[in-house]
DNA sequence: CAACAAATCGTAACAGCGTTACAGCGGTAA
DNA sequence: TTACCGCTGTAACGCTGTTACGATTTGTTG
């Protein structure tokens, strides 16, 4: 009865390939479901009945964004030194940003109009935080960081790497000197305000 | 001979006003130019005239917002003591990104498309950041950081405060724990890394 | 075998955006 | 009064996301 639907999850995930090859190369000015729909070779339609609109296809980029982010910071290894965890943590953090920088506004900028992160892919995006989380319990567990509730700890590790890289991602990177290193100084620094 | 000129400074101002205060209200979607022109009385077309387009008109904005955002922490006063000159300057800083969140995006994240900061605005930016500058340079000075270059310090506090600031507007604020007293102290543990 | 019905998809239209070309307004000078 | 000329609003262009609708394609039925 039905003409044979050529909206399938094959084109789908064409789509959302296609849609992270144009945000990670020539930012979310260049994603447009015009654009996107001729290069993989359907129509805006297609974005309409498979997701249900610009927004909802950003939506499934930011959570795949996420996991991205998150196979980046799991990939450190647990040692037996939760304080060299967290900051090898912090190094992952900044080198997944900066692996394709424009997928990290996705995550903590709203540069998408229209999109907004709702409730659910909201808690699946702090669970990608789980392995700083789970260090920084560890290190207060441990007596090696003062006995403060552990958010405390995880929204200031957080914050600080999130803020340097923010800024590094938008030109204020530090002058002369090699961002690497002061990146790193500076979340040694950091943590150590925090030990015990 | 001409005809009178509408599009003069008093029409600028105006037109400055009025963006300043779609954007602090409603956010920058809805800074349009065709709203704008309306909601002042006039055509799209001085904007042209006055600025030369929208970015022009939002680069007002960005070095009007980072006038205020100077003010605010101009209005801290230094003290003998460079630590609590920079927590001091810390809370300032959220207290300013707070009074008007629609406009602190427009500083640090680029949230208007075609609006990108050029070298001479991104400096005096940047000459907004001098009252952090001189706290650190003066703790430096007396011994009470260690001896590290003085823009690694700098860039540490700014970055955490810019961090925090960044993931409170966007919702991810800590949990149930009370946001004031976990952002002052970790901008003192953050500091207590810094101390010699 | 032909006609119908139903589901799907591309085309086209709509409202809005930034930008720009252009015609018309409004004074002043001849 | 008329011609001139700078200034400004209108309208168009190309773009965006979104949606209504007609064309297409199939299986079923007379």
């Amino acid at each position: 009865m039905p003409r044979p639907r050529t909206h399938d999850d094959a084109l789908r995930t064409r789509l959302l390939d296609r849609a992270g090859v144009l945000l990670s190369t020539e930012g979310a000015g260049a994603l447009s479901l015009r654009r996107l729909a001729a290069d993989v070779g359907t129509s805006t339609t297609a974005v309409y009945s498979l997701f249900g609109g610009k927004p909802a296809l950003v939506r499934e980029l930011f959570v795949e964004a996420f996991h991205r982010f998150g196979s980046h910071l799991r990939a450190v290894p647990r040692t037996d030194d939760p304080g060299e965890d967290l900051i090898q943590l912090g190094l992952a953090y900044r080198r997944s940003a900066l692996a394709d920088p424009h997928l990290y506004p996705i995550m903590f900028a709203n540069v998408v109009p229209g999109f907004e992160p709702d409730e659910q892919v909201g808690q699946e995006a702090f669970a990608a935080l789980s392995p700083l989380i789970e260090a920084v319990r560890a290190g207060i567990a441990a007596g090696l960081f003062r006995q403060v509730p552990d958010t405390t700890v995880v929204m200031s590790c957080w914050g600080l790497a999130h803020g340097m890289v923010s800024l590094e991602l938008n030109g204020y990177a530090p002058g002369e000197d090699d961002t690497d290193a002061v990146y790193e100084r500076t979340l040694r620094a950091n943590l150590a305000g925090w030990r015990a």
